[in-house]
DNA sequence: CTGAAAGCGCTAACAC
DNA sequence: GTGTTAGCGCTTTCAG
């Protein structure tokens, strides 16, 4: 049963009895097509199942219907859900996702970067300002419109859209101050590579030191940011500093699992320590205590990302545009 | 400052003095080429910073270097890991993984499908294998290798590779009745689309029906699973039933709702009343009470997916793989 | 082993 | 409005 082979635009064009041309104008709604032969196209198209070709439009037109997207991580569901808000950003226009992970590494985002403008996407969505030179080079020379995302401490390239990590550590430790704690420690993960979760650190840490505190110890670790992580860690900072009142976290999951160490350990949260975590996973809403966090837009940030490349719109103004979100302080309270 | 244009393959060839044929065959190591000339035309390739352009490649092959997967959800921590998987596996191949989002829509599982094929990819990684009849039409009459994942139960198109639920349900419920446990409840989150926890659901009544016995009573909703609904039904469930001494659950998420409700309620977590999930996301090691559940291969299925459609290997052989993993039970006891 | 010719399927530029 | 002519950058023939 030899599959026949896919229909292109000529057979559409026969099919209309009109011209390539006319079939393809008709099909993408650019240029006048008189109604009839709009209708005829487009009945010709639907008759003999035409599918276009993107690939062939692309190598054609000056730029492919592909979207990058680089990420970090998708074992952390933040960045997941960025993903998702793109796809739905994107939804309806015709174009595809393609994604790279970098794992936090600076060659491999690189490399994925090089590799996705070899595509001539539309547009590359980046996580982060704080790309090394070289991939700063790649992204400004880039004939794409450049979108970073997650962070907006720093430079962007083009377009940006994201909060500030700085400043959202920073309300993170006046609003604990404000509720009266004052004896702090904090707890990370993956700092080294991360940072996002660095600028929040040193928000957090100069907030704290325009009240004349600081952290009285800290428990860090490369890798991951896991639950188990937060449970250890956090039991080893309260082993050694029994005295803390409230202890920052890079994020909700080592949060959770800070949570989890004072449950099995029987201190009382939030009450004797508060726990504050970042970026307001739903889970955190259930958890068995209550702890303080940082909502994040993330599904937002996607969504506002992928529009900007998808609408050419804003009359190519020369001002890059820059997306502010703000996390929203849950004490938990 | 005028961005040259982006070298192409004649160029190469012109600077290392040979035809483009040449070249082309030399850079990607196919026909024969002498050894001086490759070494020629790779040199020349480095020199002026040349970078293939794969939509012209694939345009004039047969095949793209696209990867097409197809999940319902990115909300779900477990779809994001096949993702990262499946980014393993390709890793080298010089291929893009492009994604779509059906949020276990099949009318949206069918477009996104449609719109993939039109992208020529090498191949398609499809989530389930129960998609409605014009779906399954579309997948074997796609000139490209199909991948179905996370499912076993069923006809697949050609390949396919994952897991029986049925038989994880069945397990679960002999491992359960093993350990003593007697009055069993079931929640579960989404199942009028999710028909994979339909199985596993449908595997633990049956095996429970062997034994004589059978759900007590079940406590369902419609909508993703979170812990918060999981902390709902649980209080829900137990309300109506407090002799229940077991409760499976759809999921890890809403187990992990469910201890919450029972260390709010002061219940006896697993003594008096043992939670099962599924998947074994890495926070439940972590959560204060231990909770049984199925852990499931999800990075390794993404991966050994992706490499069947990479490799081009296993000579042809008619007989589509089957790769199957069984989820390992662990009680938590 | 190497090269010349002929497209892949579509669209941008011009004619008409 | 509509058709024609050229490619986009690569690979597939098929000759040498």
């Amino acid at each position: 049963m030899a599959r026949k082979r896919r229909p292109t635009l000529s057979d559409v064009a026969a099919e209309a009895g009109v011209s390539k041309m006319t079939a393809s104008r008709a099909l993408r709604g650019a240029g006048d097509v008189s109604k009839t032969n709009a209708d005829l196209v487009r009945t010709a198209a639907k008759r003999i199942g035409y599918v276009g070709n993107p690939l062939a439009a692309s190598l054609s037109g000056k730029r492919s219907g592909l979207i990058g997207v680089v990420i970090p991580s998708l074992t952390n569901i933040v960045f997941a859900e960025v993903l998702s808000g793109i796809a739905e950003g994107i939804e309806g226009s015709g174009m595809q996702p393609v994604f790279g992970v970098t794992n936090y590494d600076p060659d491999k985002e690189y490399e994925v970067i090089r590799n996705m403008l070899s595509w001539n996407p539309a547009g590359l969505i980046v996580t982060g300002l704080d790309q090394p030179e070289d991939t700063l080079g790649l992204l400004r020379n880039a004939p794409v419109s450049v979108v970073q995302i997650m962070d907006l401490d720093g430079t962007p390239v083009s377009a940006c859209v994201g909060m500030s990590h700085h400043a959202a550590g920073a309300a993170m430790a006046e609003a604990l101050l404000a509720a009266g704690r004052t004896a702090f420690g904090y707890v990370g993960c993956g700092l080294d590579r991360d940072t996002r979760a660095r600028k929040r650190f040193e928000g957090f840490a100069a907030a704290l030191a325009r009240h004349g505190t600081g952290f009285e110890a800290t428990r860090t670790r490369e890798g991951h940011s896991t639950t188990q992580a937060g449970r250890e860690l956090t039991a080893d900072l309260m082993a050694a500093h029994p005295g803390l009142d409230c202890i920052y976290y890079s994020n909700d999951d080592l949060a959770a699992g800070g949570a989890f160490h004072c449950i099995a350990a029987g201190l009382e949260v939030p009450g004797a320590l508060l726990l504050a975590g970042f970026n307001g996973l739903d889970f955190v809403e259930s958890l068995p205590v209550r702890i303080a966090t940082s909502r994040t837009p993330r599904r937002e940030i996607g969504r506002a990302a992928a529009r900007i490349i998808v609408d050419p719109d804003r009359g190519e103004d020369p001002v890059a545009q820059r997306i502010v979100f703000s996390p929203r302080i849950d004490l938990g309270l």
